[in-house]
DNA sequence: CCAAAAGTGTTTGCTCTACACCCATGG
DNA sequence: CCATGGGTGTAGAGCAAACACTTTTGG
């Protein structure tokens, strides 16, 4: 089959599941429509894909539209592409999930169209318009499983954090308690963070601040982190 | 962000990686390339997604096209939309794999424009045109990995077939030995299989028939299948 | 000195791996 | 009866899970 460039196309947009720590909860942010279909309604931020631009650039710009932030832990999902997902024609999304860490300056009130934005504790999302109700829930299983068997969830942290810190985002992802001197032997013999010579200091004992190891990718461990 | 509709959009193709096992071989279907660019080149079998169709129905119609078989084990792999990676404009490509069976119906001599079509094993790929080298290495990547923690093996055989034929599947896509005691019991105690009354009559000691046990779709499993 | 959080090892069970011989059939 | 591939069990090692107390600081 060749390639022929006289056919209708459907339309190309990306929608991204931009996730953070807020509040001791894993939260997305959600964007209301302004418009029909579906006005009113919560939806996943995304738009066009320009021709000039590649798909993660235009999730980019789309994040650093909403967010103000350039950078993130970016990663394809998959495409959606059903012929009727969007009621005005053919729209095909590339989906992209981001993690924001926790102390990053995120600008609020929103995008650049000023549409409102917000975050969503991720167990209690209101039901999304499009498709991105199943979208939304895909992000989250592919992130409990990324967060398994790879080293993502440091993305979700500060450049420095305590081990506490790293358990207690692990624990909110995952919904489950784990136990603390497994949780560190592991992450410590998997050689993926490093101790810097600072100490939080606070309420009680003081606690030794690490850093993820940048070099250590720590891609795909052959066997998941933690069970 | 709003969707609009006046934009230039991109062109939006799928492209499949298929995987059948032939003469004790992994092997993939290229197409050569008859016009420019790439013209002689091999290249991976795609085409336009119509507007009425999903995805999925893209890819299925075009493996039909090129092999006249309706059904296959189909899974979306990554799209694929760096702004230059056709040199006749922007395309973004939704690549698949699919599996299909060793003893399918398989049509030779191609397409539906007689292009010539043609089986190859995987590790003697020749240079493809476009971005399909990459998409070929990460279909490969995939179905490996699958291969470790899901039933996805069963999809190049035939509905029924021996343990041996099964382990000599595993071996010819992992690309090593297996233990045959080790891998009869894994396989068995997944319940992923069962037996059939049949047995398969040759050379040495009749063997045993076994087919998939479709129910138990062995999606993800906690532990993978093999090491 | 008391409250609060940080930090630290060992034992037990289970799973994975390595390994060699007998069985059933066809010719 | 012999050649060929089919089929079977066990012992040892390594890994994962469960579990409780001591240490360091601030108030």
């Amino acid at each position: 089959m060749e390639y022929t460039y006289d056919h209708p196309r459907p339309a190309l947009t990306v929608d991204i599941v931009i996730f953070t720590l807020r509040e001791n909860r894993l939260q997305a942010l959600l964007i209301q429509r302004k418009d029909d279909p579906f006005r009113g309604m919560w939806a996943l931020p995304g738009g066009f894909v320009h021709m000039d631009e590649s798909l993660e650039d235009a999730a980019l710009r789309e994040m650093e539209e909403e967010t103000g932030l350039k950078e993130a832990y970016l990663e394809q999902l998959y495409t959606y592409g059903a012929p009727e997902r969007d009621p005005r024609g053919r729209v095909v999304t590339v989906a992209y999930f981001a993690l924001i860490p926790a102390d990053a300056p995120f600008r609020r009130e929103g995008g650049s169209d000023a549409a409102q934005a917000q975050w969503c504790t991720v167990s209690e999302l209101p039901p999304l318009a499009f498709d991105h109700t199943e979208i939304a829930a895909y992000a989250l299983r592919r992130l409990r499983y990324k967060l398994e068997y790879s080293a993502v969830g440091f993305e979700l942290l500060p450049d420095e954090f305590t081990l506490t810190e790293l358990q207690y985002t692990y624990e909110i992802i995952l919904g489950e308690k784990l136990d603390k001197r497994n949780f560190r032997r592991r992450i410590l013999e998997a050689n993926i963070i490093e101790p810097t010579p600072q100490r939080r200091t606070g309420e009680g004992r003081p606690a030794r601040l690490y850093r993820y190891q940048p070099d250590a990718v720590a891609e795909v461990k052959a066997r998941r982190l933690f069970p």
